[in-house]
DNA sequence: GCTGGCTATCTCCTGTGCCGATGACAGGCG
DNA sequence: CGCCTGTCATCGGCACAGGAGATAGCCAGC
């Protein structure tokens, strides 16, 4: 069993066609046609269901074509693993929730930036779950995201611990007297964000339920919009702090089981763990470790 | 890069010398040096060093070494994921302890041969040690062991609880007797017996210490070196009690803490799961569960 | 210095595998 | 109903990848 057989079969089943798979591959139909057949001899299994529109994986089909993926990628792991001599170099690509990367990476990519400079590292914001999904679809090697995650093929390190506090305009002074505002909307980064069910449920708490949603794309127009009196919204409170102390925003804290969450480091199980990431892990685990790192914390005491 | 040449590289690295890859390969020199050389290029890394009396692997060499294996394991959980379409049939070949083949599997093999009579089954008997070793080599598709095990690489369920205890002479009333016998000896199935740390550590205890330890292949050797008066051996309860009623032995009870092991079944987490293994844990599941199923309980009540 | 075992390299040759063209077949449409 | 289009299967031609065998070179041990 070739894998280049393998890549074609996964092209087939892909794109659905032999020759749409022909024309990725920058081949022929004919050709196309003899390496599935080939496999298929191999195997003693028809793989694809022949249609007149195309063609159709059948069930054999679907249990190989797990297989084919995975071989792909354990090949691209292994050459990867070869080229890695154990000093980072090359290109490491991550992903961070956007508040993760305001409040806690700018160190420590300053020090690994000037630490490894044969690196050339990639950061990619999004939500938990868009991070969740690019690790496992291996555009990212890794991801700071919202903890708890609990999932099969990933593997899972707490970095940080967040205080996650409530802003409000100034003349907020407690959470009740949000109950009786009915124009006020729940503010957040994006719409899968992690935050918004946690700020929801805190509010639903309070008796504040059914505010509109409002989505910003930076968290500085969060804050603004905060401070201007359009909304509340839930941040880290490291990254509140500064626009408290301004006087633009009034921060509320929450009860422990409200406030805390875990910021995990996450990545694939089965994938290559470069040195290029390991190097970068280390860092950031001093930096975790090292209570100057933790500025939210200090900041509001 | 190609299948065959890391499976080639492979057999190089293995046997240390092309020539003696070539004779494994049924091939000749030539054409393991070019496939070396082949993936050399390809990978832009020597993958050995040349010497006169054979070659051996560079770093580069060594980190490719696993994928390798790795590639050449998925490519037969390939194969063997398409022939297998969810009726068990084949081969399927477990481990278990003596012990627990004993006590415990016979029904469930009974039962599994009449209900899957297209799949081959073969039973291979061990220590842990040597258990977990064969699931890891892929000797065993899984094994029944003596817990606890932890090991990344493997997925373990907890199927059976035996009690142990230990067994002498009949004449032997308490086990403060045994402390004065100098002559006694441990007497034990394998060198490497789960039990026989157990067995030690609980006769320490009582201070028993410094036995000379016997070896025996079955286990009715055991349990006649025990009535024998010869030495004092350690096993699951329903095991002991057949020799027991008889009156040849007697079966001296342990505090849960010293006597409850768990015995479990493992797999790797990363190989192929027939459907001939998927259909025997139901019913071994089955068996451990209803209540029937635990002979070795219902003997001493 | 000879010998034996090893790898590198060369040549020859077979068979794999790519290409392009053609055929067969089904569905959509006028 | 017949044409057209898009699909997959098949065949012949051809280049070349890759296997076999022979030879050369290298090093260690005797």
């Amino acid at each position: 069993m070739d894998a280049t057989d393998l890549r074609v079969f996964e092209a087939v089943a892909r794109l659905g066609g032999m020759n749409r798979a022909a024309s990725e591959l920058n081949t022929v139909q004919s050709n196309v046609t003899a390496r599935v057949r080939r496999l298929e001899d191999q195997l003693g299994e028809a793989l694809f269901e022949r249609h007149s529109r195309g063609v159709r994986l059948t069930a054999a089909g679907e249990r190989l074509l797990p297989y084919a993926l995975r071989v792909d990628h354990l090949l691209e792991d292994a050459r990867r693993a070869v080229a890695d001599d154990g000093r980072p170099r090359g290109a490491l690509t991550l992903g961070s929730l956007e508040t993760t990367a305001a409040l806690r990476l700018s160190p420590i990519l300053t020090a690994y930036a000037a630490a490894e400079p044969a690196v050339d590292l990639v950061l990619r914001t999004g939500t938990t779950e868009e991070l969740i999904e690019s690790v496992l679809a291996r555009r990212v090697e890794g991801a700071f995201v919202c903890g708890p995650v609990e999932h099969p093929a990933l593997d899972g390190e707490v970095l940080f611990r967040e205080e996650l506090a409530l802003a409000t305009a100034p003349a907020v002074r407690t959470l009740d007297e949000l109950a009786g505002r009915g124009d006020l909307k729940i503010v957040v980064l994006r719409a899968g964000c992690s935050y918004r069910q946690r700020l929801e449920a805190v509010l639903a708490q309070r008796g504040v339920v059914g505010l509109r949603q409002l989505e910003f794309g930076t968290i500085e127009s969060l804050i603004g919009c905060a401070a201007a009196g359009l909304g509340v919204t839930l941040l880290p409170r490291g990254i509140l702090e500064p626009a408290r102390r301004a006087g633009r925003i009034a921060v509320h804290s929450l009860p422990a089981e409200d406030a805390l969450v875990d910021t995990l480091f996450i990545r694939r199980r089965d994938a290559f763990r470069s040195s290029a990431l390991a190097a970068f892990l280390e860092v950031a685990r001093g930096a975790a470790s090292e209570p100057a790192g933790a500025v939210g914390y200090l900041y509001h005491r």
